[in-house]
DNA sequence: CTAACTCCCTGATAGC
DNA sequence: TGCTATCAGGGAGTTA
């Protein structure tokens, strides 16, 4: 599940296999829809221009081509890779960028949570994708004070707002889990009763690992890959996240799991301690699973 | 306005 | 072995 990580060495990929000088013969789309509708209209405005640069912005990447953007965020499972032919087709494969006659740069995502889309770039932060978004946690936008003030008033715990891609991007649900383990706090923890301290320790861990798995090649945990195929290792360094029942690497206590609005959390309930005031805002499993079960008999 | 909840999707896996 | 139920989760949209 790509985050900030894997989503920079995805962009640099990419970069890679779009140089400025080659301009993009045609865009092949093998269906509509993959979360949102693909722009197969407008998408002949940039054929036969050439890549002007390409950035990451919070988990969207970002290819400037003429007077548009596309837009390309890889959800849960998308994946882009290089195919000299067509003939190397898989399934799930939705959209192609043809950069010569054997080269193309091929755009997969099976459960389709994934968005490519071309935009103009006057209207990028109109967009709604785009206007909310949060800071970027490797500047310095990302501190302290800007913490204390996007955390008044709300109601909510500690992980999920450093997941709030409104307040900062590009966490995920696996470094928000290895950050609050390194700062030794509480996910359930309200935001709020965050201290000073606590605040500047869990805003360094972010930082340091995020970069610290960027340099790793990300975490290549289900289909991840970078654009050559490359897998991360940074799944290695993780502590917490998927270690269920394993020691903890720092008291040997078993790790423990909880899904907190909708995300599987893993902690050390004895080195993060749950504060009195915990903030849980969720639904029990329980009910959780009848929801579920009544839905699908409906539908039925 | 905020916070909680629903939904989209398919491959992997657990359990029978 | 083959079936079915469950789970994984980013983010937009909806509801309270």
């Amino acid at each position: 599940m790509p985050e900030l990580p894997e989503v920079e060495i995805v962009k640099e990929g990419l970069k890679k296999h779009l140089p400025p000088q080659l301009p993009i013969l045609d865009i092949l789309f093998w269906r509509k829809n993959i979360r949102g509708p693909l722009p197969q209209k407008t998408i002949k405005n940039i054929i036969g221009h050439t890549v002007v640069n390409i950035e990451r912005r919070a988990k969207y990447i970002l290819i400037e081509i003429a007077d548009y953007y596309i837009i390309s965020h890889l959800g849960m499972t998308g994946t882009w890779r290089v195919e000299e032919s067509l003939a190397y087709r898989k399934d799930h494969d939705h959209v192609g960028i043809q950069l010569h006659p054997q080269k193309f740069l091929i755009y997969n995502d099976p459960r389709r949570f994934g968005v490519f889309d071309l935009i103009k770039k006057d209207n990028l932060m109109k967009d709604k994708r785009f206007s909310k978004l949060g800071v970027e946690p490797l500047t310095k936008n990302f501190n302290v004070s800007y913490f204390l003030e996007k955390s008044k008033n709300k109601k909510i715990n500690v992980k999920q707002f450093i997941m709030d891609q409104q307040i900062v991007v590009g966490v995920g649900n696996i470094y928000a889990s290895e950050a609050l383990f390194a700062t030794q706090i509480s996910p359930l923890k309200c935001v709020q009763d965050l201290k000073k301290t606590e605040i500047e320790q869990l805003i360094y861990n972010i930082q340091k690992i995020l970069k610290k798995s960027l340099s790793r090649g990300g975490s290549s945990i289900s289909d991840y890959s970078g654009v050559d195929q490359s897998k991360g290792s940074y799944q290695n360094n993780h502590k917490v996240y998927g270690k269920k029942g394993q020691p903890c690497p720092k008291c040997s206590h078993p790790i423990f799991m909880q899904v907190i609005s909708g995300r599987s959390t893993f902690w050390c309930v004895k080195c993060q301690k749950t504060p009195r005031k915990s903030h849980e805002n969720q639904k029990t499993d329980y009910a959780r699973k009848n929801t579920q079960k009544t839905s699908r008999t409906q539908r039925s």
